[in-house]
DNA sequence: CAACCCATGTAAACAGTTACATGATTTA
DNA sequence: TAAATCATGTAACTGTTTACATGGGTTG
């Protein structure tokens, strides 16, 4: 399908999956999910709700249309459908190279809790060596072109690596502890559970999250 | 004007006023300073010439038109017109809040070479109680939701924090560094010269950049 | 001599925001 | 009771990519 539109579809699937909203809500939860922090715009989540709709996948129920009328104004609560669950499933169960791209990377992992490990795994290694490989590129072109630079751009540029070589870092860890998970060693020096390991609904194997936390101490 | 398109017009000047080019080669250059890794495409960029030309602000001139033919294809090199450096001069000028939202500050900041001190440190400034601020909102919807939260998707929100965290620092040494170089305190722990420090071109006070080095020892 | 980069451009399709329109509910 | 927030939606506009079209120059 049209990639873009992937993405945003994906991102209302996976939150109604979670549990049952309406627009309003929705809208302010795709956020922490769809990557940048700015909110969508309503002139573009309707749409795509309604499309959701017309292909069968979530339902709205108006609340107001039913006996039992709320004191809240009437809101339209989506939720998935059968065939919206199986259609969820099957993208969450993709691991093209589409899915570690800058574009659809965040939605994926965001619903890494309904996707199995062997799709985790294959995502987090295909993100990292594409990574990996822009970095490279990006250390040759500023390698050629270092001396007609100005001071500024160069800086520009090393803080652009940085934060993609932090990036690398974090899904190193990742990789570590979902294999570890997988592999179930204990006493190789990355105990296993530290937070809270919430198992609802997870399909295989969910491995306790604390990458990147050593490192950074004080913070605040 | 229209914030989406200026940030283009201010990348294509700002390239251009450093040496005349083609669109072609503008193009390569163009995603160094754009900010994201990905290169413009000739749909967007060959009309923005066009337009800034119509403006009266770069001027093309076809190779293969004048006497001297070369042997290379006719290309079309595009420069600054005098009004187009005077327009160029009044962009880089303005410290408004525009210019610190993460459409423009890359490119502001790339052409911080053309801007003077005083510009540079309010769009830094500015920029950095941007991200706190946002840090800011980001914690308390963390904070407010972390129990409904999956696992993963709390995973992404720490993530995004840390790399936000990271530019606010990188900030902060930019800013020490500005501010060093303004009032001029030599022995302050934090020496100005250390890289090739070209001064052409530069309004006022080029300061060394070395920004984040220190922490980084081991890299690649 | 084929494949590939250089170089310029256009038209259509697409994704997304902005501004508008509407009205209910809550809070200061 | 005014202002803010909740809640849903549409139309127009803007910016961008994709695909197409064209052709010169270089390299294996």
């Amino acid at each position: 399908m049209r990639s873009r539109t992937e993405v945003l579809e994906t991102a209302v699937l996976g939150l109604l999956h979670e549990s049952p909203m309406h627009g309003y809500e929705l809208r302010k939860r795709l956020n922490l999910v769809l990557g940048s922090f700015r909110a969508l715009s309503y002139g573009s989540l309707y749409p795509c709700l309604r499309a959701l709709v017309a292909q069968g996948w979530i339902e709205g129920t108006d609340t107001g249309d039913g006996p039992a009328v709320s004191t809240k104004r009437a809101r339209i609560v989506y939720e998935l459908t059968t065939e919206g669950k199986e259609h969820l499933g099957a993208l969450l169960a993709t691991s093209g190279p589409a899915a570690w791209e800058d574009e659809q990377f965040d939605v994926r992992f965001a619903f890494f809790g309904q996707t199995d490990a062997e799709t985790r795994l294959r995502i987090l290694e295909g993100r990292r060596s594409r990574l990996t490989e822009r970095l490279e590129s990006v250390r040759q072109s500023v390698a050629r072109t270092r001396e007609r630079m100005d001071e500024y751009t160069l800086e520009l540029q090393r803080h652009g690596l940085d934060l993609v070589e932090r990036e690398v870092r974090w899904l190193d860890e990742l990789i570590d502890n979902e294999r570890g998970v997988r592999r179930a060693t204990p006493g190789d020096g990355r105990p296993a559970a530290t937070g809270t390991t919430d198992a609802s609904d997870v399909r295989q194997d969910p491995p306790a999250l604390d990458a990147g936390r050593t490192t950074q101490k004080e913070r605040g």
